[in-house]
DNA sequence: CGTAGCTTTGAAGATTTTCAACCTTAGTGG
DNA sequence: CCACTAAGGTTGAAAATCTTCAAAGCTACG
């Protein structure tokens, strides 16, 4: 099993290219600003030192400063209920933003954990707020990250209100693989970054649903799973098992 | 049966009083604005002609102008799925906000339907936004607005991933209860503008399920339903079924 | 006053969870 | 380098929850 299975297939460049106007790093820029605009946005971001697995990005409760783009890695946040098991609200992959609930009440309201090595760039949300006072486009482009958030939460609902246990974990795999790809990763072979546990507190399954889907979906030739290891082998059905509904083609805020 | 159980308890002028600055009919105005502000944005609402039950707000793929604030009735916001049934995204009671999912695609991605006699606010968006440009505080409020929405949907996330049929129930029914509170109407006793189809799309339950539910709760004296009335009895033991989780006691997006 | 549309109720069925056990793997320390 | 261990993953069987199907009751409205 190769390491580096979740390395681009394509370069940099053309992913920028693809972009439009992106730098930063790994941190796509919004389109629409010009390069005097990118600059003032480059110089109040923060970068951080790498987190490690299981380090904490915000608790819930935390006051909140930042909104955060993951740059490698992932994260996970996820929301607590009294009786200690979580709900997942969503997994953070390269490009994609989290803390974006947190402006409301100026705190945290769920919790980020780092699920392997990652990297993340911290935005001062009140030099963004500053700064898209001056820049219309800037201050047009967080609006829709903000509604972009909100849309991807609405898939989700329809997902955990409508859909049975085989349909969300498709779902789920689907919107995994288009994400890799839109990033220039392979949207066939993939390592997850979250355990079945994980995976069945997003989805609103128990692990063992989750684990029986695998085992079923691998059994029907969808796909060859090994722990972590997924290899999707006919796409066309899993991208039918999701499409019968609108699915979860959203990925994150992302500033393009 | 009365036919004004939904009539404030309170007077308009204390609902007033306790929002701070609100102005513009029903709409509440947010805070931190000066009344010269207040103004500019109260030039920029177009009040439009009441809507019957059952007219479209906008419906999916419309494109996107401006953003509803509820001013009196209430308006159910849904999703449909190729195969034709519904869920049910939010109920937006007077002082709500819907619209804000199509910020991003600059269309709507779910329908807006009345589901009475209801008046609403029309904000343009391209004129808000101009004015957010100039008003910092109205910026900040729009920020909050989306934010605010982020996170009910987020507890809603974890209700439909993590909770049982009666959980749900009882979240949406304290709910409801207590955004009338906060707007000076009964939070025992309300009419319900929406059936029980409409309440299982929301909840994603079946129809049966709501109905039974209302049954049991009716039969352990939780309350007394008939059809659309609803006199909650036990508000306490209700609390303490919804809290046992983190509940769903976000209200829509508002401006105060 | 009749009818259509909601609501309720019962019974059977399906899906998913829970409980319990066992297997696999990665990491640790001898 | 190997054995051990803990954590994660899988599997089976039983149980719970919820849905589906079918039918009947109620009520609002024309």
């Amino acid at each position: 099993m190769t390491a580096d299975t979740n390395a681009p297939v394509v370069n940099l460049d053309s992913i920028k290219q693809a972009c439009g106007t992106c730098s930063l790093g790994a941190l796509c820029l919004p389109m629409g600003l010009d390069e005097k605009d990118v600059d003032e946005l480059g110089r109040i971001v923060k970068r951080n030192r790498p987190l490690h697995r299981g380090d904490h990005l915000f608790r819930m409760g935390d006051p909140f400063h930042s909104i955060f783009v993951v740059k490698s890695g992932s994260v996970k946040s996820y929301s607590s209920a009294q009786d200690g098991d979580e709900q997942v609200v969503g997994f953070h992959l390269p490009g994609e933003m989290l803390g974006l609930d947190a402006i409301d009440r100026g705190m945290h309201s769920c919790s980020a954990i780092s699920m392997e090595t990652t990297a993340v760039c911290e935005l001062p949300f009140d030099r963004l707020e500053e700064l898209s006072r001056r820049l219309p486009s800037l201050q047009h482009q967080i609006f829709r990250l903000l509604s972009k958030e909100i849309n991807r939460e609405e898939e989700m609902l329809l997902v955990l209100g409508k859909k049975s246990a085989e349909e969300r974990l498709a779902a789920f795999l689907f919107s995994l693989s288009l994400r890799y790809k839109r990033r220039g990763y392979s949207d066939r072979e993939f390592n997850l970054s979250m355990s079945r546990q994980e995976i069945g507190n997003y989805l609103g399954l128990a692990v063992e649903t989750v684990s029986r889907l695998f085992t079923r979906f691998h059994e029907e030739g969808l796909l060859e799973a090994q722990r972590k290891h997924v290899h999707i082998l006919d796409m066309e059905r899993l991208e039918g098992m999701v499409s019968a509904c609108s699915s979860m083609v959203n990925d994150h805020a992302r500033m393009c």
